[in-house]
Parts: structure tokens; C-alpha cells; sequence
DNA sequence: TGTTAGCAGTCGAAAGGTTAGAGTGCTAAC
DNA sequence: GTTAGCACTCTAACCTTTCGACTGCTAACA
């Protein structure tokens, strides 16, 4: 049912205003905030009706009303649908030009810069990219027939396990397998060296059986990665009166701390560009919304960035800042005026 | 001042009794715990001498006493000086000994293992060892006399530094160095590169001078790199009553929020193999206490796991688990009858 | 039919008052 | 030096009262 453009504007007037101060609204100060002359009684009956349809409840009485998850989310319909606010948020370029870049480093510090500028609590979720790049294999013969594999990756080591050779193959063939395997797998991603598997053929032939099974171990590797999630600004919470409940706060800050949970929550919509989620969020049972949204590193998509906060958050705001890092990391920003002196440089990345 | 054996009891019991229940502990409580027959006037006359000594304090005079920092220390020289009570923490060894091995992993479950077993925050701050292993190095000339260096590290990468180079050496030369640096560099660590230094002389002589501003990039690049810092079991601080007050949860979390300056902290007793700073560790005004511990693997000292939590905390418990932790990194706690089992394979690290 | 002024009614938050009980310090006796 | 006894203090919990913020309703008006 649509509702009247009186009862969408008093509405929208009361989230408004709620999201600044967290106390109900009355019918006077929404006739103070409506601009044109209307009584505060007729105000009255149309929030009345706008309870009856579910979209404001009060506390009490002799209170003012509160938004429910409806009027949010009719809200934020609304700043999806009109043009976003143009942030500029200082600070995110600063490190992404710097010379020395270490990829935690960079997540880090856009988060917190998420969080500075919301002044909400911000999580990056890096996804796990199956392409793990290999360092170095080593096999070592442990007895006739049987040998321990050693894989040495970019993130870890992967070691113990045993696999059945050929016998009767000589007594240099380990040593040689060793040689031949490292120099098929070092330096090389898991997806470069697959698509290496139809060249090793002829002369490679008898060790096709060995980097057949280290192929498996790297790919069960591979599936058992996690995702890396990255927490800022926890403290911000208490910034918001609605955490001032110790119960609320305990909440919020378990959620965070499961932090495999909450990387799951952060990659649910994974379809969805900038996605908003109000209330509840499955999981979550204090009035929380999350805002996220997926970013990429020139065109790869890596993984999620978002904000978490109260159901009264300011989305307008944090869905610009989220929109603004999108572009930037896009290489989409336009860089500020005293950024383009030195553009030349930084534009290599 | 020493004090007298009785004193020094009635101070142990108060101390260990508030540790356990956070209230103030009275005089009645004191005789029933005591052991022997005495009479809570008496009791009351030495809590009032020692409150005199400041070690105890009355919240108010209807209430019992409460230990102050002083108190806490000497409990705690008492907990330190006698046998370190015998924690096995389940847990530990199943990852450790897992055929798949992330570091970051280790690190995360390993606090998150401390977390559980005491019942606290846990903090570890893995130390910057500034042994960087170099990936590779690439030299790209951009005109003449003028060559633009990336270093790609284990950690990250160093990027849009130019170097100046010599001129007039011919034009295969920024190739032919760029090929001879690389093989100098490449999978080594900055400390095994230095100590080639001196071998790099006769044929390489003419690429001295840019292997030496290499060097110079690199070492510049590890002293700007800064120690990692996990925490684990934020949640856990709710479990104690001293965070039920909003303010002293903010300032608590604000202090977890803050990595780097909780990794100075962490990192601050770098001497002691197992300290303990009791109130106020300088910077957290919550009246809160930091036990600590280095940790090395094989011999290597790789950085610091601790426990923060109140100042009323289960000191010995804590203690033991992280000493226990100590044991197992350094590999010198006797595996359980199960591990026992299959300890041949584990043991290979 | 929609809008408005006026007014009675409701409810919460703040302030003040009372009470019960826990624990002390002091005193006097042993 | 130790102990029983007792008066005293102070908090936490509970009640009561008051004040004022808003509302819903009613009746009048355009």
C-alpha cells in the first residue's frame, strides 16, 4: 500500500531526525522540522496511522515514537535510489601511495579510516583466494616405497604427509623427483601450475604420478583456508547511547570477537554490490544493521568491506563512505588538488 | 617492614577470597576460612593494622576490605616465588601438531587457547624480525642515470623508489644488473644478503654501488615495520564484575582498540621472561593488570603472549597457563599418554 | 471531510524518605 | 593479647511523591 506524501514525509522527518538524537520524536518537533504551517494535532493522528501500518512504535504513552525495521529500511531505500552524497574522505590515499605497501597494512588502515569516518565499527573480510602461491616443495625419502612431502607456501607450511612412490625406480630417483617437482612448482601459483599439467609429458612422465598427488595436497590446503577478517574502531560503539547497556555492548562485542561467525555474516550478500542489512542480521540479536559492501583491486574482487552499527545509523552517510573507498580502490576517485602534483607517481601501483 | 605470620596469613586469605568472589571480604569470612579458632575481633584488629600499612581499604565503613595494589604485589611474589601449580590447557598440541601449519593461525589459536583457559583477554604480539626475505627484485631503467627499484618481500612489496645509476656503462647494463642483483637477492634474508657482502667484490664490483642502495631501501623498509599484535577473547571481559560499569568497559576496550600502543605495552618488559605489572600499567588507567611472557620457538625468541584482565585477577592460574604455554613452544612439556601414540610424526616440526 | 485548539489522562524519570542488614570500631572483661 | 558485646554507620532496596512531556479525544471550524 502506498502511503500519502504527507505521512512519507513526516516519516521520513521522524528517521531523520531519530538517527541524530536517539530520543522518540514527538509530534511538536516534527512540526517545528516540517518547514510548511501544520498543527501538531493533525501530525498526531497521522502518526497515528503510521503505527496502525507498523511503522513507528512508542516506548510508552507519554512518549514520543521510534522507527521500527520497516521505516529503515523505506528509509534507505531512499538513499540507495537518490544520489549519494559526495564524501571525500582525507587519509585513504595517503598510504595507498605510499612506496612501501604491505597488504595487511593497507586493510588495516582502510578500515580504520572506515571507522574514523563513520564513526561506526568497521570489518574487512579478505577472501580466501584458493591461488596460494608455492614457495619451495621438498621430498624426502623415508623408506622404500614411501616419502614426506614438504610445501612451503606464501602463508604457511604444509608438512607431515606421507605419499607412496613408485619402487624400483632407482636409487637417484627421490633426489631427482625433488629437483624436477620444485622446479614445476616454485615460485608458481596453484592455477599456474595446473594449467602446466598437460606440458609435463615425455620426459616428465614418471613424475607425473608424484605432482599429481601434491596437486591434491595443495587443493584439500587450499579448501581448508579461512578468510581473514579484520575488526576497527570496536571502541566506537560506545560513541552510540544505544550500547550504553552493558548487555548491548556484551553482544555486539561477542559477535565481533567470533570472528569466523561474523566473516560468514559479512560475506552473505555476496551478489550484491552495497548491501544493507537492517536488524538482526541473523546472528546478531541486539537491533544491530550492517552495511557492506564488495571491493576490488583492479577489477579482482578481494573481498568485503563494511560497517556495523546500530539499527539508528546514520546509513546516508556510511553508504557514501563505503561507495567513496568502492571508487578508490577502483581507481574511479578523482584525486584531490594537491594529489595531482604528484599524480605521475602515484598512479603506478 | 616485614609482617608478622599472622598478618601476612590473613592477608593471603583476604586476597586469594576476593580474587574469587569480587566482594569486599569481612572479618567473619576471614575466621571461617582461617582454620584455626580465633575470634573475629581479633581478626578485625589486624585488618585495621594492615589497612594502616596500606594494604587493604574499606569502600566504606560498613562494608569489608578490599586489597590494594600493594597487597596484590605481594601475593603475587608469593605465587611467583613458590611451585608453579601443574595446568595441562587441552588444546594446544591439536594444532600444533596439525599436518597444515599457518602462522598467523598458530598465533590466533594459541591466544584464543590462553583466552579459554584463563577466562581473560588475551594479547600476542608477534615481535618484527627485521630478517625480511627478499622474493625479488626487479630494476627498471625510467632515462638516463635513473632506474626505478621493486622489491617484492615476503611481507609486501617496496615500490617507486629510483635509484641513480652510473652512466655511460653501455646499454646492456641495467639488465645485466638487474639479472646479477636479482640472483644476489633473491630468497635470501636481509641479514644472510649483508653477511655476502664482502664476496660481492670482483666481477660484481660494478654493480656495488646499486646493491649497497638496495640494501639501504631495504633496512629503512624494516625499521618502519612495525610488530603484529592478536587479540582473542575480547568478549571474556564481561565475565568479570569490574566491567559491568560502562565506563571502565570503554576505557578497557579502547585500550584493545589501540594495537599499536597495546603492543608497546605488551612488548615493555622485554627482559623478564614472565612479568607481571599490577594497576595501571602506564597508559591504562582502569585499574587493570598485564601478566606476560616471552615466548620463543626453537630457541628464537619470536615475541610476547599475554593476559590482560582486572586488577582482582586469578594471578596463579594465569601464571601457570602461560608458563605452560612457554613449555610447549619451547617443547619441553611431556606430551599426554594419547599424544604419545603417534609422537614420532609430531615431534618433526 | 480534513484540520485545529484545548484539555484530561497516562506514564516515566527524578528526588526524597524509610527500612533492614551487614560490618565495623570501641570498650570492658578475661 | 584476645574476646564478647554493643552502639554506630552506611548502603542497597524499596516506596512515595512530584513534575512534566506527550498523547488521544472531543468539539468547533473551514
Amino acid at each position: 500500500m502506498e502511503l500519502s506524501s504527507r505521512k512519507r514525509k513526516i516519516l521520513g522527518l521522524l528517521v531523520e531526525r531519530y538517527i541524530k538524537t536517539a530520543e522518540p520524536v514527538s509530534s511538536g518537533e516534527i512540526k517545528s522540522l516540517y518547514g510548511e504551517e501544520i498543527s501538531s494535532a493533525t501530525i498526531r493522528s497521522e502518526l497515528a496511522a503510521l503505527e496502525e501500518l507498523g511503522y513507528l512504535v512508542q516506548p510508552h504513552v507519554s512518549a514520543g515514537r521510534i522507527p521500527t525495521e520497516p521505516a529503515y529500511k523505506l528509509y534507505v531505500e531512499n538513499v540507495l535510489a537518490g544520489e549519494k552524497k559526495e564524501i571525500r574522505v582525507a587519509g585513504v590515499r595517503d598510504y595507498l601511495g605510499k612506496k612501501i605497501v604491505e597488504i595487511e597494512d593497507v586493510v588495516r588502515n582502510t578500515a580504520r579510516v572506515i571507522s574514523d569516518a563513520t564513526n561506526y565499527t568497521s570489518v574487512i573480510v579478505i577472501k580466501n583466494t584458493d591461488d596460494i602461491r608455492i614457495r619451495e616443495v621438498k621430498l624426502v625419502e623415508v623408506d622404500a616405497g614411501r616419502a614426506l612431502v614438504v610445501i612451503i607456501t606464501d602463508s604457511g607450511v604444509i608438512k607431515d604427509n606421507i605419499i607412496e612412490i613408485p619402487v624400483n625406480m632407482g636409487s637417484g630417483y627421490v633426489t631427482a623427483a625433488n629437483d624436477v617437482i620444485n622446479d614445476l612448482f616454485a615460485g608458481k601459483t596453484l592455477s599456474e601450475i595446473k594449467s602446466q599439467n598437460a606440458d609435463i609429458d615425455g620426459e616428465m612422465a614418471p613424475y607425473h604420478d608424484i605432482f599429481d598427488k601434491i596437486i591434491n595436497l595443495l587443493e584439500e590446503y587450499a579448501s581448508g583456508r579461512h578468510d581473514k577478517v579484520f575488526v576497527e574502531g570496536t571502541s566506537k560503539m560506545f560513541h552510540h547511547p544505544e550500547f550504553a547497556e552493558i548487555s548491548t555492548a556484551r553482544e555486539f562485542i561477542t559477535l565481533l570477537d567470533e570472528k569466523e561467525k561474523l566473516g560468514e555474516l559479512m560475506t552473505a550478500d555476496d551478489d550484491i554490490e552495497l548491501s544493507v542489512r537492517i536488524g538482526k542480521p541473523d546472528g546478531l540479536n541486539g537491533n544491530c544493521s550492517m552495511v557492506t559492501a564488495r571491493y576490488s583491486i583492479g577489477g579482482a574482487e578481494i573481498g568485503k568491506a563494511g560497517v556495523i552499527g546500530p539499527e539508528r545509523m546514520d546509513y546516508d552517510k556510511v553508504v557514501s563512505v563505503l561507495h567513496y573507498i568502492q571508487k578508490v580502490f577502483n581507481g574511479e576517485a578523482e584525486p584531490d588538488e594537491k594529489e595531482k602534483k604528484n599524480g605521475e607517481i602515484r598512479k603506478r601501483k
